[in-house]
DNA sequence: ATTATTACAGAAAACGTTTTCTATGTCAAG
DNA sequence: CTTGACATAGAAAACGTTTTCTGTAATAAT
């Protein structure tokens, strides 16, 4: 009855019954029916359905295991070995000859078949903040890049800060199933006990609060504000001011705590006043800066905790009637985008984002792999960008050949579109 | 043999034999090997091993429907119909206490073995060319929103614009399988005839080049411009440039039409010389920005075709000594988000990405559905974002509460973290 | 009183893999 | 000539679900 045409399986299950996406019924109980449905369902239809796609070629089927299996002469557990060990003894001709079948009809494995069977989908869960947050989409492009050099792929859900969502995230990812789960900026404790109760591995990338746990990847801030504050002391500054982030935030605290060390190291002594509250955001950065400004002792550079309270700071001292860098010198911290289209462009110690996702996604996989499920904290560094604000010369100014989230779109500003 | 502990079953195959991620060997050939592995495919290891979990009472297995059937005493076709068709008839004791035994026993179903054996997989495959691309992750959330609404999860591939590594993604994606992908931004003619093989519905979002083709969500930007243009005569401009951007792309031609378009219906005469060649860069805005300047027939407002090139104008304007707004007023496109740090904040026509995403997710989940294949071309409009560097008055501009990519990260901002 | 219909529930097949167990044939050692 | 070991390849079970087919009891129609 079945008939083969060429290499491809010409028939097909139709579309299943198509209800609303998210509830089916069974047949007695539908609510819509096509035409293809029929036929498959009733007793004959299916075959009439059948001989329907050998007539008019259409539909094929991707190759299965049993087809190559038919086609080549061998069994099917002979053409699974075959294309999946390839340590496997079989015979040389044997071996050639199922590949070249495989090949010719085109076989993708079935992973639906394959997890189901192996309990391991090589799918893992990205349990994100926000995807939109300016320090998601780096994370995660460096686990898919880590991910996709393992033959992995990854499952990305957004949890908007909330609880429930990233609940209903874990639950929907462990059903898929996933492997494992990476958690991007923000997870809450809980999160961690679902995964361990379902057996599987979870890493965490920088978490915003709360002291270091294991099985996470954290950027390395005390290093990172020691370089800019280095920075600036080598430039000649002996009054550096800081203006700090939320102080609840643990990235507040360690940039905070590296601007001290490095300060002590040089023996400058630590200034109070010089110590501003900020908030992370342009105003807090803005206001820092003025009352810096009004102090008897004014400092010659600030070292803001982020790249918008170095902007605002910038604008403070610019609405002043003061120049940066020439009056003060101002240094930011992540190198989100802005920092090199604005005026002057901001010397910024860089995040190690993307790196950061990359280990993550390496830690699970190794985890993954030989089933251990604790590793220590791992701390990342992030590089300093020289860039204008900082009063460096020419020849000290990190020179990028591109910055990250363009150069890939100026490769193809440069090419021809072929249409 | 097999004991219940509580409700949760307690047996369970051990992380299967762990090798490099990607290959992995058969028994007799294999190359590492842990101690669970060695129980489980000696003759009675496996027993041995359930005997162990069972004794420790570690490593819970997820329930499935034939637990939840044994434990309520019904067949598991009866524990699948009632929790998946909530028409089906079966008398009301019977439906409460299978759902009841379900809840307690925490089942989620196994979505391998669902999809298995419906076709279906409730995830959706998303190509994109590189999620670092300013605007591909809103419309990827924009998409993921949608999807989450029907049930449904994204897989998200990176392309880098190669074509090579998105006939890779797409196979990677078929195998998985994914019952429709969305392209975002770009892609290769070839990839629509792989969908079509495979008899999976496509949807494009925004081609770059191309004249327009089925299935695909694309932005308005002839209306976008207009608004654009619109404003500025509103506020009394009658000499109007217009930087354009790369002349083959097709945002930049159909933005320069929307141009053209409404200086004609107002009965404003174009001035050839007031339109400059772009780039999409700083640079290109910089540059015709200049040349403007030196024209005896100076425009007293420029449109941009995108943010970069407003900004490069609105500093070859400082730059010559004038103000923006109050000598020359400009408009940029795309509302990226530098847009509202730079001073001053400049006014801009918004990419309705996000909404592109939720569209085309919205009609691919249609197809799925349907089966239909085809989908006329959908055009999305965008809004005008008035702000400062258009010379509105401050009634005219436009006042989000937030913007976009941070309203989530101020609500954190504003709540006191638990920790 | 018989038959047809309905309401309900279970048995079993199928989805495409992977892997165990089993069965050949071949070769070397006793 | 037997025995064991080895190389090679097939049969069949299993993964967890959905759905068809089948069967029962109760009810309605003749």
């Amino acid at each position: 009855m079945i008939k083969k045409n060429g290499n491809v399986r010409r028939m097909r299950a139709p579309t299943p019954i198509q209800f609303p996406i998210s509830q089916q019924f069974p047949m007695n109980h539908m609510n819509h029916i096509d035409m293809a449905t029929i036929f498959y369902y009733t007793k004959f239809g299916k075959r009439l359905l059948f001989l329907f796609f050998i007539l008019f070629g259409e539909d094929p089927m991707p190759a299965k295991l049993e087809d190559i299996a038919r086609e080549s002469g061998f069994s099917i557990a002979t053409v699974s070995r075959v294309l999946n060990h390839s340590t496997y003894p079989v015979r040389a001709a044997v071996r050639e000859k199922i590949l070249e079948t495989a090949q010719t009809m085109g076989y993708r494995p079935n992973l639906a078949a394959r997890s189901l069977r192996t309990d391991r989908s090589n799918t893992v869960g990205i349990l994100v903040d926000d995807l939109l947050s300016p320090f998601t989409p780096p994370v995660v492009r460096g686990i898919q890049d880590q991910l996709r050099d393992n033959n992995c792929i990854g499952l990305i859900v957004n949890s908007d800060w909330d609880l429930e969502q990233e609940q209903a995230g874990i639950v929907s990812l462990l059903s898929r199933p996933v492997d494992g789960i990476i958690f991007v900026e923000y997870s809450h404790p809980t999160s961690n006990e679902a995964l361990a109760s379902a057996n599987k591995p979870g890493v965490f990338v920088h978490r915003l609060f709360g002291t270091a746990i294991k099985n996470s990847v954290v950027p390395d801030d005390i290093y990172g504000a020691s370089l800019a504050v280095e920075h600036l002391i080598h430039l000649g500054h002996r009054s550096i001011a800081h203006i700090s982030g939320l102080e609840n935030w643990h990235n507040s605290k360690e940039r905070l705590e590296g601007y001290k060390k490095t300060l002590e190291k040089h023996g400058i002594a630590l200034v109070e006043e010089w110590i501003q509250p900020g908030d992370w955001e342009i105003e807090g950065g803005y206001r820092g800066a003025q009352s810096l400004l009004k102090l008897p002792n004014r400092p010659t550079a600030i070292f803001a905790s982020n790249d918008l309270m170095a902007l605002g700071a910038i604008y403070a001292i610019q609405d002043a009637g003061l120049s940066v860098p020439h009056d003060i010198a101002v240094v930011g911290y992540d190198n989100r985008e802005f920092t090199w289209i604005a005026r002057p462009n901001i010397t910024t110690v860089e995040m190690p984002v993307y790196e950061m996702g990359r280990i993550a996604a390496e830690i699970l996989l190794q985890q993954i792999a030989d089933g251990s499920r604790e590793n220590e904290e791992v701390k990342v560094k992030g590089e300093l960008i020289v860039r204008d604000t900082c009063g460096a010369s020419e020849s000290q100014k990190t020179n990028r050949r591109f910055e990250r989230n363009t150069s890939l779109r100026r490769l193809l500003l440069n090419k021809e579109p072929e249409n």
